[in-house]
RNA sequence: GGUGGGGUGACCGAGUGGCUAAUGGUAGCAGACUGUAAAUCUGCCGGGCUAACGCCCUACGUAGGUUCGAAUCCUACCCCCACCA
């Protein structure tokens, strides 16, 4: 039910299918982000016709809206939302990150104030678990605790050793509520720091077996060389026959830069917030879509591009829907980024399976620094 | 023709002697965004020189005047609006 089989592999690169209870999905693969159990803007059909195959929610965004027993009582989030492909929850965990200003963190899980009502929310490793049960998505992530990415060696530890222990908490709950549809994949911390990174990963395999493994903690304020270089170490380092989850990652370049160092899975928000706030992705760099450049034009947004965007509005079309402030042009720039991402990691995969993988992926990556990108 | 009100930067609109190259807003331009507190946020927005601090020029209907100093006070004129004839 939770295979991965690897078809080649071109380098570090792996070209592989991941079969899961709504489905398969063919990596190098990026996941669109539904945070609130919709990719924002977008229609299960708009997503349908990116070709994206899995997407993602979020425990504590559903949690405190609608809450995980409206979402059990309609059937679990492919109900709910009318994807019925493959779903993947994410723990809460980027939540101790990214609402620092809000929470307090303790060895018993961390307290939130809810960002909607100010009401103080306690995000525990069982409970993280349990919500992520009633939500009933394909996988579900470990609670794990996410520090910055320039943090010390101390701070960086103790996050790595917290995310340590609430796996063991995160396991054994998972396990009580096992029914065979959901599997969990841990997360490996230690921030920029190499052998803390190793000591993560050493422990949460011997916590195992997983049916997917997930990098966490980066792209979080780190150098970009620092990221590859955490990449590199983990890569050889991992099993080669579980799926590897580089979380929150990526640009157009992080993408190839991660599948390039063994990663088979990305999920990120750029796409679809750099679509609402207008920039679009392109081959050939990025575009600002309210820019004066695209006044009038009637060229298509990416004439290389095969999304709903690039194959039916002109460019002057598309800046006018954010001149005016119209909700069709975030809908339009998120599709076609999604579709940018999506791509890619088909065209990367492609090349795996032809052998091309390196020389397509390093001209592509040549053309996109010589840009500045 | 008379009386009253008003003419401010692309537009709207504050300001009623120095802290004003001139509050705000809109429009315009540019940038940021990485497991979503984001359809958000930031910067620029009279001209010239400068990497920058800054300096110079031109500006509040037009032309004069008062004053050390005027978008702000005075005079005349032009234009707009309202009412009266």
């Amino acid at each position: 039910m939770f295979e991965f089989q690897v078809q080649r592999t071109a380098g570090a690169a792996r070209a592989g299918t991941l079969t899961l209870p709504h489905g398969e999905v063919k990596t190098p693969a990026f996941m669109p982000v539904g945070t609130h159990a919709v990719v924002r803007g977008l229609s299960a059909n708009d997503v349908r016709g990116t070709g994206a195959q899995i997407i993602l929610g979020n425990t504590y965004h559903l949690h405190l809206r609608p809450g995980e027993a409206v979402v059990e009582a309609m059937g679990g989030l492919h109900r709910f939302t009318t994807w019925s492909g493959p779903m993947l929850t994410d723990s809460g965990g980027f939540q101790v990150f990214s609402l620092h200003g809000l929470r307090s963190i303790a060895e018993h899980g961390v307290e939130f104030q809810s960002h909607i009502d100010g009401t103080t929310r306690t995000l525990t490793p069982e409970g993280a678990i349990e919500i992520q049960a009633r939500l009933g998505a394909d996988i579900a992530m470990a609670f794990d605790h996410v520090v910055p990415g320039q943090s010390s060696p101390e701070v960086a530890c103790e996050g790595m050793a917290r995310t340590l222990r609430w796996l063991d908490r995160c396991k054994a709950r998972h396990s009580e509520l096992a029914d065979g549809r959901q599997t969990l994949w841990p997360i490996i911390q230690g921030g920029i720091h190499d052998e803390l990174r190793l000591r993560s990963l050493e422990g949460t395999l011997a916590r195992g077996p997983w049916t997917g493994i997930a990098i966490g903690g980066l792209s979080v304020g780190e150098p970009k060389p620092v990221m590859h270089r955490v990449l590199e170490l983990l890569s050889p380092a991992l099993p080669a026959d579980i799926p590897r989850y580089l979380m929150g990652v990526g640009f157009p370049a992080d993408l190839l830069e991660g599948i390039a160092r063994g990663v088979d899975l990305f999920d990120c928000v750029a796409a679809t917030r750099n679509g609402r706030h207008g920039t679009a992705w392109l081959p050939a760099g990025r575009v600002n879509v309210r820019g004066a450049g695209l006044k009038g034009s009637t060229q298509p947004l990416d004439p290389t591009c095969d999304c709903e965007t690039c194959t039916t509005y002109p460019r002057g079309y598309l800046r006018h829907l954010f001149v005016v402030e119209d909700m069709l042009g975030l809908r339009l720039i998120s599709i076609h980024n999604i579709r940018f991402l999506v791509r890619l990691g088909e065209q990367a995969r492609a090349h795996i399976l032809n052998g091309t993988f390196e020389g397509w992926s390093r001209e592509w990556l040549a053309r996109h620094y010589a840009r500045g990108d």
